[in-house]
RNA sequence: GGCGGGGUAGCCAAGUGGUAAGGCAGGGCUCUGCAAAAGCCCCAUACGUCGGUUCGAUUCCGACCCUCGCCUCCA
């Protein structure tokens, strides 16, 4: 498959550095567990859950590992204003952090390592970057990551966000423990403990104090993946500083083998706008899952939005979209339902016209396979998806299908499912009283009774389900399919 | 100021040097006693503007306009 390196800001063939062991390291830059995530967050989530997903249905065995940021400046602050201790204030937040990455269908990483598990890791890389010279101990107590010593050493510090160092524009705030960097980019790898840190601070070689934000991924993905490995993934803000700082600190410590870069594809994915607008408090379009599992909306639905474009472009999430998200969904699964009716039915009864039973049914997963390769073109493989199910809703109404055509059909499904991972609607079933209601419906139809049948229609949506008439009899349905499910 | 995305039908969103996928909405129809959150069909002389290259450009080049983002915590 094709994916688009932001190191080479080029579209490259993927092929992992073990390419004979069909193996792929991946990395996912996780969350900062001080609030929910917002909808914006798991945008990247959910783009990195669908490149495993790929990966594997390609045939690649992944480990996939993504952090869990649980200390740093705003967790501190939290913890400072809440009182409580550290880790109850984060085990809140990742809780529900892994709640709603179930909710969104993402598949679990195999390790999701803490920050605050990983201090000796931490201090161990930060030794190492002392030893070669390249960090120092400033006047502070700080110890900072010298980016004029690491391109002393023939590092190439700005190689994946393509910036010189003296183009960028320095902030106007200059907090005060700045002044004590050699060179103002440089940044910090452990952090002198301060007032404002409370009880939050680990013992090191170099004082009290707690890791810098970039070093932790460096000595997380190494320690978990190796020091150099396939994929590391990230929304396209962490490119710099983030990731080109976790470059410098990663090779910096020099554990590669000869030849091999800390990581073989940088990937990240972009934005989304929110009404059009960037996501905001104050603009009132600021969304976590959870607000819009309040306003009724399923996992699925909020997944394939988020799954409506391309990883790479600014995706517009809306209310429209979701509503759109929610038609096509069912769209899908009254396919899907159909396929599954005609696939459980005897041969002889499913066909109203006769049909050989090997009648091939179209192709959806090369037609799928084809777009996903060309850099996770997600919106010509839902095009295929959707070209699928016309011909064949085509043929369930002409009633050509067989049931074993049905039911290679929904293998078919179950392929490419496995990568998108919306799944379909739960088949219910409807409780007796509503069996029976529809029961009593039929029977006032043979009769004439239309005013008693539309009463019991009535009632039995009252009571939550549809009624379809279809020429094959009636067709129960639960009424708002996504409120019973996520 | 430096760097990087975008501007394609009412909305979302692919794509191609030879006259535009898909989804939603909309319209028509079918089925139905009536319905349906059911199915089928239709739905962009044209892809920000202006030039250039070309037999031919939405697709390549240039300029311009608009817009979003990163450079500071950030998915």
């Amino acid at each position: 498959m094709k994916l688009f390196n932001t190191l080479t800001r080029q579209l490259e063939e993927f092929e992992p550095w073990d390419s004979h062991k069909r193996e792929v390291k991946m990395y996912c830059c996780g969350p900062t567990v001080y609030d929910y995530a917002h909808i914006g967050n798991w945008r990247t989530f959910v783009f990195a859950d669908l490149l495993r997903r790929f990966l594997e249905f390609q045939g690649y065995v992944v480990r996939h590992v993504m952090n869990i940021t649980d200390v740093e400046d705003k967790i501190i602050r939290r913890v400072q204003e809440t009182g409580l201790p550290l880790r109850d204030y984060t085990a809140r937040y990742e809780a529900a952090f892994f709640e709603d990455f179930a909710t969104l269908r993402c598949l679990r990483p195999h390790h999701t390592p803490r920050a605050t598990e990983h201090i000796p890791e931490i201090i161990a890389l930060i030794q190492r970057l002392m030893e070669r010279g390249i960090a120092y101990q400033a006047p502070d107590g700080s110890v900072y990551f010298s980016i004029e010593k690491y391109q002393a050493a023939g590092g190439r510090y700005g190689q994946l966000a393509r910036i010189q160092l003296d183009h960028l524009r320095v902030g106007e705030r200059v907090r005060s423990d700045e002044y004590a960097k050699e060179t103002p980019a440089d940044f910090a790898l452990w952090k002198a403990r301060c007032p404002d840190d409370g009880p939050v601070f680990w013992p090191s070689p170099w004082g009290e104090g707690r890791p810098g934000w970039h070093i932790e991924c460096s000595a997380m993905s190494m320690k978990w993946l190796g020091p150099s490995f396939d994929l590391h993934l990230g929304g396209e803000d962490l490119i710099f500083p983030h990731h080109e700082d976790e470059i410098a600190q990663s090779e910096g410590a020099g554990l590669q083998p000869p030849g091999r870069r800390f990581v073989k594809y940088w990937v990240h994915g972009a934005f989304l706008l929110v009404e059009g607008r960037k996501m905001s408090k104050s603009l009132g379009n600021f969304y976590t899952l959870r607000d819009l599992l309040a306003r009724g909306f399923s996992g699925r639905e909020v997944r394939f939005t988020l799954l409506s474009g391309h990883y790479r472009e600014t995706l517009n999430f809306t209310m429209d979209g979701l509503h759109a998200a929610r038609q096509a969904l069912t769209r899908l699964d009254e396919c899907l339902s159909r396929l599954r009716e005609i696939a459980n039915r005897p041969s002889h009864e499913a066909c109203s016209r006769p049909v050989p039973p090997t009648e091939p049914g179209p192709d959806l997963v090369q037609p799928f396979t084809r777009a996903m390769e060309e850099d996770l073109n997600i919106s010509a493989a839902w095009a295929a998806v959707f070209d699928w199910v016309r011909e064949l809703n085509r043929r369930l109404a002409a009633g050509t299908m067989s049931p074993a055509t049905a039911s290679a059909m929904l293998q078919q499904w179950d392929q490419v499912d496995a990568v998108l991972g919306v799944g379909e609607r739960a088949e219910l079933t409807p409780p007796e009283e509503i069996l029976r209601l529809a029961q009593e419906r039929q029977v006032a139809r043979k009769t004439q009774d239309f005013a008693r049948a539309d009463a019991l229609r009535e009632q039995i949506r009252a009571a939550g389900w549809l009624v379809e008439d279809t020429p094959a009899g009636p067709r129960l349905k639960p009424l708002s399919p996504s409120s019973l499910q996520t």
